[in-house]
DNA sequence: CCCATATATGAATATGTGTTCATATACAGA
DNA sequence: TCTGTATATGAACACATATTCATATATGGG
């Protein structure tokens, strides 16, 4: 880190200011774990499934092609960040989207990645 | 992998149905690299301060509290990922920012992470 | 040309992550 | 209560990834 050139562009009035208006560490890290979530093709394939139709376990690894553990290993990822939610009957637990802005973020997502 | 319950609780139609409407997995897989980009807080940091102003990677640096090679192999990842453009004046290159969408993404996390 | 500086890059390392396998738990039915 | 089934969980492994260090590349000034 040679750090010869420190800011040398903007002055350092503008520097606190920008930085001021920075969002918390904490902030940043929480919107980071947010969109890591959605950066697997695994957990993209459950989302989207659920945001068809609420869904079992076992119906999710189907549709998914993927194991009935890795299907709820991520499961229990996307509970604990608030996206799905669950209901039992019996021994079976389904799967439902919790997060009304999902859909809002796969269109935009969508629209960056149809863009050539 | 033990798939006893391979999709009894929706018909073979309805499987059929969704499945095909599910996106290609080429973009599926473009969609969780997009995303993948935003999840890791070096990354968002430097996206939210190119929001508010062109900066040289020094700048960024200086800003982002973190070493030269760090910002200049993440911005690689931005450039790479089409988020982020560059201006060469001299030794210097400015980055600034490639996508409108990036605020919208922005805001929705937020959203998201501020509902408590 | 040579030097200083801004940025980029490659190797190495430490840490994180997704899947699998084996197993535990929970619940319904006989 | 015993059995079968749906789901959850923990350990292990293979693989990805972010940072650091050292160095390369490129450009402008003297």
């Amino acid at each position: 880190m040679t750090d010869t050139c420190l800011c040398k562009l903007i002055s350092t009035e503008e520097i606190e200011e920008i930085k001021a208006a920075l969002p918390q560490q904490s902030v940043i890290a929480r919107l980071a774990e947010f969109f890591k979530v959605f950066g697997d093709p695994s957990r993209l394939t459950i989302l989207y499934y659920l945001s068809k139709k609420e869904l079992c376990v076992a119906d999710l690894a189907a549709l998914a092609g993927m194991g009935q553990s890795a299907v709820s290993h991520q499961l229990k990822i996307l509970r604990l960040s608030r996206l799905v939610k669950t209901r039992k009957e019996g021994t079976v637990v389904y799967y439902s989207l919790d997060d009304e802005h999902i859909q809002e973020l796969f269109d935009v997502a969508l629209q960056h990645v149809e863009e050539e």
